[in-house]
DNA sequence: TACAGGAGTTAGAAATATCTAACTAAAATG
DNA sequence: CATTTTAGTTAGATATTTCTAACTCCTGTA
Protein backbone atom coordinates (compact mmCIF):
# COMPACT_ATOMS: atom_id res chain seq x y z
CA UNK A 1 0.00 0.00 0.00
CA UNK A 2 0.91 3.23 -0.89
CA UNK A 3 1.43 6.52 1.91
CA UNK A 4 -0.25 9.66 -0.10
CA UNK A 5 0.37 12.84 1.11
CA UNK A 6 -2.89 12.75 3.17
CA UNK A 7 -2.40 9.54 4.70
CA UNK A 8 0.92 10.83 5.95
CA UNK A 9 -1.06 13.97 7.79
CA UNK A 10 -3.09 11.58 9.75
CA UNK A 11 -0.58 9.15 10.59
CA UNK A 12 2.03 12.29 11.87
CA UNK A 13 -1.62 13.44 13.64
CA UNK A 14 -1.87 10.50 15.37
CA UNK A 15 1.56 10.25 16.67
CA UNK A 16 1.23 13.63 17.95
CA UNK A 17 -1.77 12.56 19.80
CA UNK A 18 0.03 9.19 20.92
CA UNK A 19 3.17 11.86 22.44
CA UNK A 20 0.48 13.67 24.63
CA UNK A 21 -1.17 10.44 26.34
CA UNK A 22 -4.19 10.44 24.48
CA UNK A 23 -6.07 7.67 24.21
CA UNK A 24 -6.76 8.63 20.12
CA UNK A 25 -10.37 8.47 18.94
CA UNK A 26 -11.34 9.18 15.05
CA UNK A 27 -12.90 12.37 16.65
CA UNK A 28 -9.79 13.44 18.28
CA UNK A 29 -7.59 12.92 14.74
CA UNK A 30 -10.70 14.66 13.20
CA UNK A 31 -10.54 18.25 15.28
CA UNK A 32 -6.36 18.36 15.18
CA UNK A 33 -6.77 17.91 10.98
CA UNK A 34 -10.05 19.95 10.91
CA UNK A 35 -11.56 17.63 8.87
CA UNK A 36 -14.84 16.10 9.45
CA UNK A 37 -15.84 12.61 11.02
CA UNK A 38 -16.55 10.84 7.74
CA UNK A 39 -13.02 11.99 6.10
CA UNK A 40 -11.38 10.26 9.38
CA UNK A 41 -13.28 6.99 8.95
CA UNK A 42 -12.38 6.58 5.72
CA UNK A 43 -9.11 7.72 6.04
CA UNK A 44 -8.53 5.33 9.06
CA UNK A 45 -10.27 2.18 7.15
CA UNK A 46 -7.27 2.38 4.54
CA UNK A 47 -4.78 2.70 7.13
CA UNK A 48 -5.97 -0.19 8.85
CA UNK A 49 -5.74 -1.92 5.51
CA UNK A 50 -3.03 -1.60 4.94
CA UNK A 51 -1.49 -2.51 8.19
CA UNK A 52 -0.78 1.06 9.77
CA UNK A 53 -2.68 0.59 12.63
CA UNK A 54 -5.29 -1.25 14.32
CA UNK A 55 -8.60 -0.36 16.52
CA UNK A 56 -10.08 -1.83 19.14
CA UNK A 57 -13.68 -2.37 20.38
CA UNK A 58 -13.19 0.62 21.85
CA UNK A 59 -12.31 2.63 18.36
CA UNK A 60 -9.02 3.70 20.21
CA UNK A 61 -6.43 3.82 17.79
CA UNK A 62 -2.80 2.43 18.01
CA UNK A 63 -0.23 2.85 15.47
CA UNK A 64 1.78 -0.44 14.10
CA UNK A 65 5.30 -1.01 14.04
CA UNK A 66 4.74 -0.03 10.69
CA UNK A 67 2.74 3.18 11.21
CA UNK A 68 4.94 4.48 13.79
CA UNK A 69 7.99 4.36 11.98
CA UNK A 70 5.99 6.06 8.77
CA UNK A 71 4.51 9.05 10.88
CA UNK A 72 7.71 9.60 12.94
CA UNK A 73 9.60 9.82 9.55
CA UNK A 74 7.03 12.27 8.18
CA UNK A 75 7.26 14.09 12.18
CA UNK A 76 11.29 14.20 11.66
CA UNK A 77 11.18 16.02 8.33
CA UNK A 78 8.09 18.42 9.69
CA UNK A 79 10.55 19.40 12.61
CA UNK A 80 13.90 19.69 10.60
CA UNK A 81 12.24 21.78 8.06
CA UNK A 82 10.52 24.06 10.59
CA UNK A 83 13.60 24.53 12.43
CA UNK A 84 15.47 24.91 9.50
CA UNK A 85 12.89 28.10 8.36
CA UNK A 86 12.90 29.31 11.82
CA UNK A 87 16.96 29.68 11.50
CA UNK A 88 16.67 31.74 8.30
CA UNK A 89 14.71 33.83 10.23
CA UNK A 90 10.88 32.71 8.99
CA UNK A 91 8.15 33.08 11.66
CA UNK A 92 7.72 30.34 13.89
CA UNK A 93 3.90 30.51 13.00
CA UNK A 94 4.73 30.46 9.59
CA UNK A 95 7.33 28.51 9.09
CA UNK A 96 4.93 25.31 11.07
CA UNK A 97 2.59 25.90 8.44
CA UNK A 98 4.75 25.98 5.36
CA UNK A 99 6.22 23.52 7.08
CA UNK A 100 3.32 21.24 6.99
CA UNK A 101 2.37 21.55 3.59
CA UNK A 102 6.46 20.77 2.09
CA UNK A 103 7.46 17.82 4.77
CA UNK A 104 5.64 15.30 2.27
CA UNK A 105 7.53 16.22 -0.99
CA UNK A 106 11.67 16.34 1.04
CA UNK A 107 13.71 13.68 -0.61
CA UNK A 108 16.24 12.18 2.03
CA UNK A 109 19.01 13.74 0.71
CA UNK A 110 17.77 16.74 1.43
CA UNK A 111 16.48 16.18 4.88
CA UNK A 112 20.09 15.00 5.58
CA UNK A 113 21.39 18.42 4.54
CA UNK A 114 18.76 20.60 6.24
CA UNK A 115 20.07 18.17 9.40
CA UNK A 116 23.23 19.66 8.45
CA UNK A 117 22.22 23.19 8.70
CA UNK A 118 20.31 23.23 11.37
CA UNK A 119 22.72 21.07 13.24
CA UNK A 120 25.26 23.53 12.77
CA UNK A 121 23.87 26.86 14.13
CA UNK A 122 24.75 29.21 11.43
CA UNK A 123 24.11 32.62 11.98
CA UNK A 124 22.42 34.08 9.22
CA UNK B 1 -10.38 31.43 -11.44
CA UNK B 2 -7.56 29.60 -8.58
CA UNK B 3 -4.83 27.82 -9.51
CA UNK B 4 -3.99 25.14 -8.19
CA UNK B 5 -0.68 22.71 -8.50
CA UNK B 6 -0.96 21.60 -12.12
CA UNK B 7 -2.42 24.58 -13.25
CA UNK B 8 1.36 26.70 -12.41
CA UNK B 9 3.25 23.37 -13.36
CA UNK B 10 1.89 24.35 -16.82
CA UNK B 11 1.90 28.15 -16.68
CA UNK B 12 5.30 27.45 -15.81
CA UNK B 13 6.54 25.30 -18.13
CA UNK B 14 4.76 27.39 -21.24
CA UNK B 15 7.01 30.40 -19.56
CA UNK B 16 10.53 28.22 -20.02
CA UNK B 17 9.59 27.01 -23.34
CA UNK B 18 8.61 30.85 -24.57
CA UNK B 19 12.38 31.52 -22.83
CA UNK B 20 13.95 29.10 -25.37
CA UNK B 21 12.57 30.63 -28.25
CA UNK B 22 10.18 28.14 -28.80
CA UNK B 23 6.72 29.07 -30.52
CA UNK B 24 5.12 26.80 -27.92
CA UNK B 25 2.23 24.08 -28.68
CA UNK B 26 0.42 21.85 -26.43
CA UNK B 27 2.77 18.86 -27.43
CA UNK B 28 6.00 20.83 -26.25
CA UNK B 29 4.32 21.13 -23.15
CA UNK B 30 3.08 17.69 -22.85
CA UNK B 31 6.67 16.74 -23.35
CA UNK B 32 8.59 19.08 -20.95
CA UNK B 33 6.13 17.75 -17.74
CA UNK B 34 5.61 14.12 -18.90
CA UNK B 35 2.24 13.80 -19.29
CA UNK B 36 -0.23 12.87 -21.85
CA UNK B 37 -2.09 15.15 -24.90
CA UNK B 38 -5.55 15.01 -22.99
CA UNK B 39 -4.18 16.56 -19.96
CA UNK B 40 -2.38 18.87 -21.49
CA UNK B 41 -5.29 20.38 -23.92
CA UNK B 42 -7.68 19.88 -21.09
CA UNK B 43 -5.25 21.98 -18.69
CA UNK B 44 -5.08 24.33 -21.44
CA UNK B 45 -8.73 25.01 -21.90
CA UNK B 46 -8.85 25.44 -18.22
CA UNK B 47 -5.85 28.36 -17.95
CA UNK B 48 -7.47 29.74 -21.43
CA UNK B 49 -11.11 29.93 -19.23
CA UNK B 50 -9.26 31.34 -16.76
CA UNK B 51 -7.74 34.60 -18.95
CA UNK B 52 -3.97 32.95 -17.94
CA UNK B 53 -3.15 32.06 -22.00
CA UNK B 54 -4.64 32.57 -25.64
CA UNK B 55 -3.87 30.09 -28.52
CA UNK B 56 -4.15 31.50 -32.16
CA UNK B 57 -5.55 29.67 -35.07
CA UNK B 58 -2.41 27.65 -35.43
CA UNK B 59 -2.69 26.14 -31.56
CA UNK B 60 0.14 28.35 -30.51
CA UNK B 61 0.39 28.90 -27.06
CA UNK B 62 0.71 32.53 -25.60
CA UNK B 63 0.71 33.58 -21.64
CA UNK B 64 -1.50 36.83 -21.24
CA UNK B 65 -0.42 39.31 -19.01
CA UNK B 66 -1.98 37.65 -15.61
CA UNK B 67 -0.60 34.36 -16.78
CA UNK B 68 2.89 35.25 -17.22
CA UNK B 69 3.36 36.83 -13.69
CA UNK B 70 1.59 33.95 -12.30
CA UNK B 71 4.14 32.07 -13.84
CA UNK B 72 7.18 34.38 -12.81
CA UNK B 73 5.64 33.67 -10.05
CA UNK B 74 6.63 30.37 -9.38
CA UNK B 75 9.45 30.19 -12.01
CA UNK B 76 11.03 32.76 -8.80
CA UNK B 77 10.17 30.39 -6.27
CA UNK B 78 11.54 27.55 -8.17
CA UNK B 79 14.69 29.40 -8.39
CA UNK B 80 15.31 30.88 -4.93
CA UNK B 81 14.70 27.43 -3.63
CA UNK B 82 16.72 25.44 -5.72
CA UNK B 83 19.95 28.01 -5.19
CA UNK B 84 18.46 27.45 -1.16
CA UNK B 85 19.09 24.47 -1.37
CA UNK B 86 22.07 23.84 -3.42
CA UNK B 87 23.97 26.90 -1.15
CA UNK B 88 22.85 24.19 1.95
CA UNK B 89 24.85 21.46 0.29
CA UNK B 90 22.23 19.59 -1.59
CA UNK B 91 22.85 17.85 -4.90
CA UNK B 92 21.48 20.86 -7.78
CA UNK B 93 19.86 17.92 -9.56
CA UNK B 94 17.92 16.56 -6.72
CA UNK B 95 17.62 20.14 -5.24
CA UNK B 96 16.01 21.25 -8.81
CA UNK B 97 13.61 18.33 -8.10
CA UNK B 98 12.59 18.68 -4.56
CA UNK B 99 12.18 22.21 -5.80
CA UNK B 100 9.80 21.31 -8.45
CA UNK B 101 7.43 19.64 -6.02
CA UNK B 102 7.62 22.61 -3.02
CA UNK B 103 7.52 25.65 -5.41
CA UNK B 104 3.68 25.32 -4.97
CA UNK B 105 3.37 26.03 -1.20
CA UNK B 106 5.75 27.97 0.00
CA UNK B 107 4.56 31.19 1.42
CA UNK B 108 5.68 35.04 0.59
CA UNK B 109 7.18 35.19 4.04
CA UNK B 110 9.33 32.19 3.52
CA UNK B 111 10.46 32.87 0.46
CA UNK B 112 11.83 36.27 1.58
CA UNK B 113 13.82 34.78 3.92
CA UNK B 114 15.12 32.72 1.53
CA UNK B 115 16.20 35.29 -0.80
CA UNK B 116 17.88 36.91 2.15
CA UNK B 117 19.59 33.60 2.74
CA UNK B 118 21.02 32.86 -0.71
CA UNK B 119 21.36 36.30 -0.88
CA UNK B 120 24.40 36.75 1.95
CA UNK B 121 26.21 33.38 0.69
CA UNK B 122 26.73 32.55 4.33
CA UNK B 123 29.51 30.03 3.82
CA UNK B 124 28.02 26.35 5.71
C1' DT C 1 -36.96 2.78 30.94
C1' DA C 2 -37.21 6.13 27.38
C1' DC C 3 -34.90 9.66 25.23
C1' DA C 4 -30.83 12.71 24.13
C1' DG C 5 -26.27 13.13 22.77
C1' DG C 6 -21.79 11.51 21.29
C1' DA C 7 -18.90 8.62 18.23
C1' DG C 8 -18.45 6.18 14.25
C1' DT C 9 -19.94 4.45 9.71
C1' DT C 10 -22.12 4.18 5.11
C1' DA C 11 -23.76 6.21 0.93
C1' DG C 12 -23.56 9.44 -2.49
C1' DA C 13 -21.71 13.71 -4.55
C1' DA C 14 -18.03 16.92 -5.88
C1' DA C 15 -13.39 18.62 -7.15
C1' DT C 16 -8.83 17.82 -9.13
C1' DA C 17 -5.81 15.52 -12.17
C1' DT C 18 -4.62 11.95 -14.71
C1' DC C 19 -4.97 8.13 -18.17
C1' DT C 20 -6.42 5.26 -22.69
C1' DA C 21 -9.02 4.97 -26.85
C1' DA C 22 -11.05 6.95 -30.54
C1' DC C 23 -11.88 10.80 -33.27
C1' DT C 24 -10.96 15.19 -36.38
C1' DA C 25 -8.27 18.05 -39.13
C1' DA C 26 -4.28 19.48 -41.35
C1' DA C 27 0.28 18.74 -43.30
C1' DA C 28 3.78 15.91 -45.43
C1' DT C 29 5.06 12.19 -48.46
C1' DG C 30 5.24 9.20 -52.12
C1' DC D 1 -4.06 12.46 -55.32
C1' DA D 2 -4.18 8.95 -51.80
C1' DT D 3 -1.99 7.66 -47.69
C1' DT D 4 0.42 8.42 -43.58
C1' DT D 5 1.81 11.19 -39.86
C1' DT D 6 1.23 14.85 -36.56
C1' DA D 7 -1.39 17.77 -33.37
C1' DG D 8 -5.22 18.47 -30.86
C1' DT D 9 -9.73 17.25 -28.90
C1' DT D 10 -13.58 14.58 -26.87
C1' DA D 11 -15.35 10.95 -24.18
C1' DG D 12 -15.13 7.92 -20.58
C1' DA D 13 -12.61 5.69 -16.75
C1' DT D 14 -9.75 5.84 -12.52
C1' DA D 15 -7.67 7.65 -8.28
C1' DT D 16 -7.46 10.63 -4.27
C1' DT D 17 -9.60 13.37 -0.96
C1' DT D 18 -13.06 15.69 0.77
C1' DC D 19 -17.88 16.96 1.91
C1' DT D 20 -23.16 16.50 3.59
C1' DA D 21 -26.91 13.67 5.02
C1' DA D 22 -28.55 9.94 7.19
C1' DC D 23 -27.88 5.95 9.77
C1' DT D 24 -26.34 2.77 13.87
C1' DC D 25 -24.90 1.96 18.40
C1' DC D 26 -23.77 2.98 23.00
C1' DT D 27 -24.08 5.67 27.27
C1' DG D 28 -25.99 8.54 30.53
C1' DT D 29 -29.72 10.70 32.85
C1' DA D 30 -34.19 12.13 34.20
Amino acid sequence: MELHRAGEDYLKAILILQKQNHAVRSLDVAEMLSVTKPSVSRAMKLLREGGFLTMDADKRISLTEAGREAAEQVFEKHRVLTECLVTMGVDPGIAEKDACRMEHLISPETLKQMKLYVGKEVAV
